[in-house]
DNA sequence: TTTAGCACTCTCGAGCTGAGAGTGCTAACA
DNA sequence: TGTTAGCACTCTCAGCTCGAGAGTGCTAAA
């Protein structure tokens, strides 16, 4: 047997285990009694008593009160999801059931989304959160200027990847359709695939109306790397409403004001989708340093493909959720938006 | 004494409007010895109890339970709202608060949206809803087609107001980008200010790509005027949760399950911007015919001008809700939008 | 028509209680 | 040395009673 930063013996993980399991299914405490009775253990219940005390001193269950029965702690929820729940696939008739919601759509990367985060709250009782997907450096593709009325003109710049960003301004010279759209054509030419910094260095060599615009559009292009002003789906708000831990409670209050609010979302997304973190991310109870979510958990993951075009998706839950099905099913639909997201934007 | 359909004395009367103020300010079934202490009314308790025994049989209060003080009924409400509220201003110092509010936002429609939503919910602790501003009718204004990858090709409509859509689409043949930039234009001459069956019309004269564009672009321009494709901005859903009727309670669960409903959404906003429907419309308990609303009122009304562009916002809270104030929060910031939206948008 | 008085009704919270679940400890056992 | 049966003990929870308090409707007098 060899030492781990942990000492836990492996009949004490197996146990750790069936209570997480037995807890996220029935959110009542576990007794060492139930525990042998649902799981045919070969060990009386005197002995799982003893264990259980051994992974209370070790901070991996708790007791909500003296003679109840045990909980897991987050720590105890961490070391779950981190060693012993191991890699778990999606049932592949859960799999084909998601696919094929995801095929008869119409196509439409709007209602894919729309869709994604229906499917995450639905299919694990979760609040879920989809962004749009985007280039992860803005690149110019196009821009468009539309005379409206007077000194007023429409920007619409088309960044590669198809995403377009659109802004009212106001001139201070009237300037006609014709000169507009040349000038538009001009700075297409000209700056064909260059991001923020690029745009903004060129324009400092052109004049007049040339560099008015185009320091435009690299401010543009510079505030689309920064902010995500996509849209940012939700779903199942009330999923986790109904859950039986919050019911009644003013518990889960404050986590979902959470997934209303600008700046938490922007942080998240900021996190989920930073380029050294790979794969499903699990949070559990609020480890991110929010207050607010003590009782909940987030599972977060990236979606796209690096150099085309990349988005977030993710789901915030009671910290008892059903771990090994949440992060499967997070994943599996990250994987399905990959292939559309390749789908639609490969150049 | 002139009869009336609704039978009701003067004293009754101002009864009513007082038990409906002091339940919304207490949350509490009103005794007729509450009311003739906070409100120095001139007559005996006993009369006030004879006339809301009478307001019970008419049907415009009710008793939790016998021998409770009384509530008012959801017809109760109504004869409230529009026999006796009449029309309420909103106090100089929140109008102050909201226009300074409004005015030292960045000069940004999404934002301003987004800005309502939140003061909405601020000003009334309710949920609330606004939509983008979009023309009554989808008109022509110009059209871009570009090359992305192949036989791919983005399409970016602009419409009359700004409103930018755009669609990806596959066609048959490849062409190259100066191609495509000649037939936008020509589009763009043949249909400006056009709406969608206009196009339809003409694109049966034309043949090949030409027609196939413009059959795409009237189709896109006949949804625009279905389907509210425009973003719609939510905030305040957990203000609901904090009302005491519903601490502890599942009862504000469906109706924020609602509000994630692009169903009902639609049809609301439908209903909302109807054109025979003027001024701020009050729907008590559910009027619409939701089941789920039950225990909610929704306070909505259209912005913008005719012409130009609307839109919808409202808010969605308890059947006790602050009528006054909502109402002229609402009708307030709708005016502000409105005037946001001729600056904006006239032609 | 209004009012004082009064008996009556109902809720709500506090306090009590027994059942039940679960524990930790001890001592016997393999 | 690890495991197990037994047992006394602890704590929650649902159900109960009960009295205070709020509010009513009725009656009879002003």
């Amino acid at each position: 047997m060899r030492k781990t930063v942990a000492p836990i013996t492996d009949r004490q993980k197996t146990i750790l285990a069936l209570i997480v399991r037995e807890y996220t299914e029935t959110t009542q405490p576990v007794g060492s009694k139930r525990l042998i009775d649902r799981y045919s253990l070969s060990v009386s219940s005197a002995t799982v008593r003893n264990e259980m005390a051994a992974l209370t001193d070790s901070g991996y269950l708790r007791q909500p009160y003296t003679s109840a029965g045990r909980i897991p702690t987050e720590i105890g929820y961490r070391y779950f999801v981190r060693r012993l729940l191991g890699d778990t696939e999606l049932p592949m008739a859960d799999k084909r059931l998601i696919s094929h919601q995801f095929h008869q759509a119409p196509i439409d990367m709007d209602e894919w989304l729309r869709l994604s985060a229906s499917i995450l709250a639905q299919h694990s009782s979760v609040a879920s959160l989809v962004t749009t997907p985007r280039p992860e450096r803005a690149l110019f593709k196009h821009l468009e200027l539309i005379s409206i009325k007077d000194h007023q003109v429409l920007l619409v710049l088309v960044l590669q990847g198809g995403e377009v960003r659109q802004q009212m301004l106001t001139l201070s010279d009237i300037w006609d359709q014709t000169k507009l759209a040349t000038t538009a054509a001009e700075i297409t030419t000209l700056c064909a695939g260059m991001d923020a910094q690029d745009i903004q260095l060129q324009s400092e060599q052109k004049s007049d109306l040339l560099q008015d615009i185009s320091r435009l559009v690299a401010e543009m292009m510079a505030r689309a790397d920064e902010v995500w002003t996509g849209e940012i789906y939700r779903d199942g708000l009330t999923n986790v409403l109904a859950q039986p831990e919050f019911a009644g409670s003013e518990a889960a209050r404050p986590a979902l004001r959470l997934l209303e609010e600008r700046g938490f979302l922007d942080e998240v997304l900021a996190y989920a989708l930073s380029p050294n973190i790979n794969g499903v991310q699990v949070m559990i109870g609020g480890e991110g340093g929010w207050e607010e979510l003590r009782e909940c958990s987030m599972v977060l993951t990236r979606y796209g493909a690096p150099g085309i075009a990349i988005g977030a998706l993710g789901v915030l839950g009671p910290t008892r959720m059903a771990y090994g099905r949440t992060i499967s099913t997070v994943r599996y639909v990250a994987g399905l938006l990959s292939e559309l997201v390749i789908e639609t934007f490969a150049e």
